[in-house]
DNA sequence: GTCTATATTGCGATAGAC
DNA sequence: GTCTATCGCAATATAGAC
């Protein structure tokens, strides 16, 4: 195995496993024969099971803070909201595990949380709170409105549409096919929900 | 020890155990002890581990299907979709485990998903989905909107608000005070959203 | 039904050769 | 940097006494 290959190999064989199990449903035994490397690579580049899974972990919602882009742009508030639910819908398209370290961390945390999730969730989330506060100010929503509320019901219907996919597989096509569609759809019940009519 | 209290005392150790840090996360060891109940009896009362965990999650998925009832309502659409909303959050003030065990089995499926976790929840889905149906045969709603997203969309509404929690708690008061506002905010949001206007 | 004691397996980690 | 061999521990499960 050339160079430093086991360190890249060992991330791509733990993302899914990792992923599907957790941190608990997965042993290094495994990871490192699904890499088709040495079981003592993994204490030797990330100094144990622990250190891979914030490598991997680390790796995944780097690309989720891409989203912070958003914040620079010189758009209105809707089309703001427009592109964080068409980014999320990139990233989970690009990156088909993120989601699963997403709600995993949320539900049964790891020490990883702290450090790595939830800054990375928090700051999407103020990013998205700061653009609707803008907009309120400018008297673009109606009144009776609570910022936090009103953002977490859009990121709410994103996020909730992929999670519940082991669902309703049977009931819908989740395929990227419908994604436009799917887009459409959130942000005409969201922008109708909140703007003054 | 009295009678079966083992029994008894077993399920309401692991509750919180096994929401917190999912099936592999616990020893059968730790679950004992908190039970205050002898290891040998999980063997004896659920054949295992895995026997425990699924009448952990059976007891708590069958207060989700209470929201069944909602299926025989007399009432308009867009009140069984409030009555949908009460419910959850009712279920999960009351059942504060219940929403860890749906998204870790979403997430981290193990073999109680496809028996008792996906039955339960997929049956929710679809008395929503009649509900829509119902009122969309009725011209209630807007003629471009799909069922199954919209109803998808007013669920992630409210389910996303409780699993954020862990991120959004500094940000925002999750306490069951504000919960009448926030079945206010989303049934608000959603109904101008999906509504002819 | 409940206990103790133990069988057995699999785990994460690492010492030491190369 | 990579390997083999192994240590020490914790896991689930159960046999058998009471």
């Amino acid at each position: 195995m050339a160079e430093n290959d086991c360190r890249t190999n060992l991330i791509a064989a733990a993302i899914p496993m990792f992923a599907a199990k957790g941190l608990n449903g997965v042993s290094v035994r495994d990871i490192a024969r699904e890499a088709g490397v040495n079981l003592s690579m993994i204490s030797y580049y990330f100094g144990g099971k622990e250190g891979l899974y914030a490598a991997v972990l680390t790796d995944q919602f780097a690309s989720l803070l891409k989203i912070e882009d958003i914040d620079r742009m010189e758009v209105d508030t809707l089309q703001k909201f427009e592109m964080y639910v068409r980014a999320i819908v990139t990233r989970y398209r690009e990156y088909p595990y993120l989601l699963r370290f997403y709600t995993s961390e949320l539900t049964n945390p790891t020490p990883c949380f702290e450090t790595i999730v939830k800054p990375a969730i928090k700051r999407v989330i103020e990013i998205l709170i700061t653009a609707f506060s803008k907009g309120f100010s400018h008297q673009e929503f109606r009144d009776n409105l609570h910022p936090v509320d009103s953002v977490l019901s859009l990121a709410g219907m994103i996020n909730f549409y992929f999670l519940i996919e082991p669902v309703t597989e049977g009931l819908i096509d989740h395929s990227q096919n419908r994604d436009e569609e799917l887009i459409r759809h959130i942000m005409d019940i969201f922008t109708r929900g909140v703007l003054k009519s």
